[in-house]
RNA sequence: GCUCUAGUGGCGGAAUCGGUAGACGCGUUGGACUUAAAAUCCAAUCGGGAGCAAUCUCGGUGCCAGUUCAAGUCUGGCCUGGAGCACCA
């Protein structure tokens, strides 16, 4: 081994000798027991970043350590290479975005292979290809034909900037979640996959994911917006048009019913025109026209004061007989529930705020018997019991919200409603760069998707990208025209592309099974592989990525192509990398580029680094001083070794009993691998991992440096020492350990050899300090045999002369003896 | 407003079960080596107080209570930061 430690030679020496061995390799066909573990895939924006530095290195680490623990590890990558900045790239250089997203792909693909990364290159997936898309408009096809696409015509939100529509899930406070820019609201005829046909299964199944953390779960619950209440329903009493109309709200509050004192409908609602009266027309439509002017943003902002305008009819309420106004305010949604609102002012505090604004009526019903409220100056919206509720007085409110919905139920005019928040996936996208939606539209036919064998429906070449107001893909002189292929007629095609978590909602599927041209996976490798033993990626995606892959999953499942109904088993949300406290971003200019690591330090410094400070889930603060600290460390064990190379052999012979200096330095070394072996078991604690290599170095060190000339004992001690620290440092600093374990006469790959097996009895010190405490607080410490029983430790520390002192006229209350560890004397 | 999550030295953080608070590192200070520097090595480093000194002593894990022989850890009530959702009826 050469005297210093050079690692830009040596990663570059490794990396290509594992690529020519194809020690990465994953056999499908092996008796071991699989392990999953998978990054997120990333989108090929140019260049690596150190969250991708981070995600890759954490999945790596896990990948390698499962492996040599004897698990078969799928340990894949690839490029969600669909997307927006690909289209926007090509538009401001006029060229094709596949060119650019190609380049990307080969750069950074350059640069995870010199971060060692053990990825099986073979199973490498690229969205954007063909042979990749065919598949997700198979899928497309087969969740049509189950009646979990479909087109309808919504209020959807669309991102001037980006030109094309939204899901709900990239709306993030009223603005696109890529651009920032804000969102409007347009009348248009979309695709939607129907997500919410499983709300309950995505809601209930959370529970099924202990290996998922609660953050995670809690926001996709919330998302999912579970709320049980009920259906009420209200006759019109003064119909302009002498029609019947009845209104039903959605309440989660039915026991208040008694209470309603006014009726609210959004300006959107359906039946609003025939709902008004000939006087408040010209009043209403101005309020409409002006709730339509107005963004998301000012229109739900809870800030706002309240307005309304009133519709000039009438509802009767059926529990008590009286009637109540109608109004239209745009507090009230047209998208959620049935888009209209019975208003109890003294229950609800948005109710309040507004019948207070338009002096109209309230109603107490519920109190609180102890501390009754008049709700003059708020509402009560506290637990309490029913008034002026007729025959439900005396009720306790829970009670009373089933009591009152099954009157409802008896008397016709109600029913039980479980309401969700969770809207359909809208997946409709006006741009070029994404898989086009494998559908025609003929003048006779109607919508007829496009037979399987006609897949893969091909973007077209002949694109204008410079056109600006409209998709590239509209100006193709070959794609839309088309011929029906069930009548053979004149057809158009669909231009729009699907959003591209469309494509990233089952990728981690087809690694099972990457090469297949007559299904996007067999149903044997699916089963086999999935689902995925260990997810990791940024909480960025905790709704959208993977609420969107769950949902796939359960669908695929119930159309046969699988048999498992939760994809990721264990998610680990790895925090965000920071510098100098805040996220690294170009517009901070904060970032560090990994290339400089790399060439500086080595990606074996890079990987150690990136794991070393904080915990995987934690954020993390890159500091260039702490980046020096691990060169600096790696240095020191490629001394230790370089300088102690001829007194280490691989076929060293420990033979016990050993001197009390060599069976402490056994013990460390076993205690290190139980230590670090226990902290990657426990969610992957990296940081203390790398602490415990320090540790493991510095007992060495101290060692070593006790001895002058080394006999065989020591050198078999120095030995495993040193080839258990390599072996327990091999999954982090992959090449220099390699480099170690090839310079020290190691057959093959030490990324090839087993974990480290720790010996329980040699796991530990060899004698044990007592702590000895009076009161409670630290007295004495004492050095004890590990084998006394407890009446012996207990007059150890009663024999200690601090004890004596201390105990000494008093009187001993208590004597608690932890064993192996602790004497508490409790004195008055 | 609701939900989740965190709060420990100058900093990142450590501490299976309630049992030595501050592992490991960064930084800082002092020293060794060197003509000098880099590199490396050694030592100190939570705060207050006492002592020439070894050392002793008191306080200390966001705040206030409680349980316990013993609380960073458990219970109750707050405070602050971060994240998600939000006129969702």
């Amino acid at each position: 081994m050469k005297e210093n430690y050079f690692p830009q030679e040596i990663e570059k020496k490794w990396q290509k000798v594992w690529e020519e061995n194809n020690t990465f390799h994953v056999d499908d066909n092996s008796d071991k027991p699989k392990y999953y573990a998978l990054s997120m895939f990333p989108y090929p924006s140019g260049k690596l970043h150190m969250g991708h530095v981070r995600n890759y290195t954490i999945t790596d680490v896990i990948a390698r350590f499962k492996k040599a623990q004897g698990y078969n590890v799928l340990h894949p990558m690839g490029w969600d290479s669909f997307g927006l900045p690909a289209e926007n790239a090509a538009m401001k250089h006029g060229a094709n975005p596949e060119v650019w997203t190609d380049e990307n792909i080969a750069y950074m693909t350059k640069q995870l292979k010199m971060l060692g990364l053990s990825y099986d290159w073979n199973r490498e997936v690229t969205t954007c290809k063909p042979d990749y898309y065919k598949w997700t408009q198979w899928l497309f096809l087969q969740l049509y034909k189950k009646g979990l696409a479909y087109k309808k015509e919504a209020a959807v939100n669309w991102c001037e900037e980006c030109g094309t529509v939204l899901a709900n899930e990239q709306v993030i406070d009223g603005k696109c979640w890529r651009c920032d820019h804000v969102v409007e609201k347009k009348y248009l005829s979309q695709w939607f996959f129907k997500i919410t046909d499983y709300a309950e299964v995505l809601l209930e199944n959370l529970d099924k994911l202990p290996g998922w953390g609660d953050n995670v779960k809690t926001m996709q619950a919330n998302w999912i917006g579970k709320s049980q209440g009920a259906i009420l329903k209200f006759k019109v009493v003064d119909m302009p048009d002498g029609s019947d109309l009845e209104i039903p709200v959605y309440t989660t509050r039915p026991d208040t019913a008694y209470g309603i004192t006014y009726l609210v409908v959004a300006p959107e609602y359906k039946d609003i025109e025939r709902l008004t009266t000939a006087e408040n027309k010209a009043k209403v439509e101005e309020y409409r026209a002006n709730a339509r002017k107005m963004t998301e943003i000012e229109r739900l902002s809870t800030e706002r004061v309240k307005t309304g305008v009133p519709l000039g009819t009438h509802c009767l309420n059926p529990l008590t007989g009286e009637t109540f106004p109608l109004w239209t305010a745009d507090y009230a949604l047209v998208e959620y529930g049935t888009g209209a609102v019975m208003a109890v002012p003294t229950h609800d505090t948005r109710d309040f705020d507004f019948a207070k604004k338009f002096n109209l009526p309230m109603k107490v019903v519920i109190q609180d018997p102890e501390n009754p409220s008049d709700c003059k100056d708020s509402a009560y919206t506290e637990p309490g019991v029913l008034v002026n509720s007729g025959e439900f007085n005396g009720m306790p409110n829970e009670k009373a919200k089933k009591a009152i919905t099954e009157k409802a139920v008896r008397e016709g005019f109600g029913e039980f409603k479980t309401q969700y928040r969770l809207r359909d996936w809208l997946i409709s996208r006006q741009r070029y760069w994404g898989a086009p939606i494998p559908v025609v539209y003929c003048e006779k036919c109607g919508i007829v998707p496009v037979p399987e064998e006609q897949l893969p429906v091909l973007l077209p070449k002949d694109v204008d990208f410079s056109v600006v107001g409209k998709s590239p893909i509209t100006t193709s002189k070959t794609f839309a025209e088309t011929t029906c292929p069930h009548c053979g007629g004149k057809a158009r095609r669909e231009t729009d592309t699907m959003d591209t978590f469309v494509c990233s909602s089952w990728y981690y599927l087809r690694y099972s099974d990457p090469k297949n041209s007559n299904l996007p996976f067999e149903k044997d490798k699916v089963n086999k592989w999935l689902p995925v033993d260990q997810y990791v990626g940024g909480i960025e995606h905790a709704i959208l990525h993977l609420l969107y892959s769950r949902f796939f999953t359960k669908a695929l499942r119930d159309l046969g192509l699988l048999d498992f109904d939760e994809p990721f088993k264990n998610l680990l949300t790895q925090g965000m990398v920071l510098k100098d406290g805040s996220k690294m971003s170009k517009s901070k200019g904060n970032t560090v580029d990994p290339d400089e690591i790399f060439e500086n330090y080595g990606a074996d410094t890079a990987r150690l680094f990136i794991l070393s400070d904080s915990p995987p889930a934690r954020d993390f603060d890159w500091s260039d001083a702490g980046v020096e600290g691990c060169y600096k460390f790696l240095n020191r064990v490629w001394r230790l070794i370089a300088s102690n190379s001829d007194d280490i052999s691989l076929d060293y012979k420990l033979e016990f009993p050993l001197t009390k200096e060599n069976d402490d330095m056994v013990r460390n070394v076993h205690i290190a691998m139980k230590g670090i072996t226990n902290d990657i078991a426990n969610d992957f604690q990296f940081n203390t991992v790398i602490s415990k290599y320090r540790e493991l170095t510095n007992a060495i060190y101290e060692w070593r440096g006790k001895k002058k000339e080394l006999n065989a004992e020591d050198k078999a001690v120095l030995s495993f020492a040193v080839v258990s620290l390599i072996k327990l440092m091999s999954p982090v600093a992959v090449h220099l350990t390699e480099e170690a374990w090839a310079d020290l006469g190691g057959k093959g790959s030490i990324h090839d050899e087993p974990w480290c097996k720790w010996d329980e009895n040699l796991a530990k010190a060899s004698s044990i300090t007592l702590v000895v405490q009076v009161n409670g607080k630290v007295k004495d410490k004492i050095e004890v045999d590990e084998a006394l029983s407890q009446d012996e430790l207990k007059s150890v520390a009663l024999e200690s002369p601090k004890v004596k002192e201390l105990t000494d006229g008093k009187e001993i209350v208590k004597v608690i003896v932890v064993p192996k560890k602790l004497v508490n004397i409790v004195v008055k």
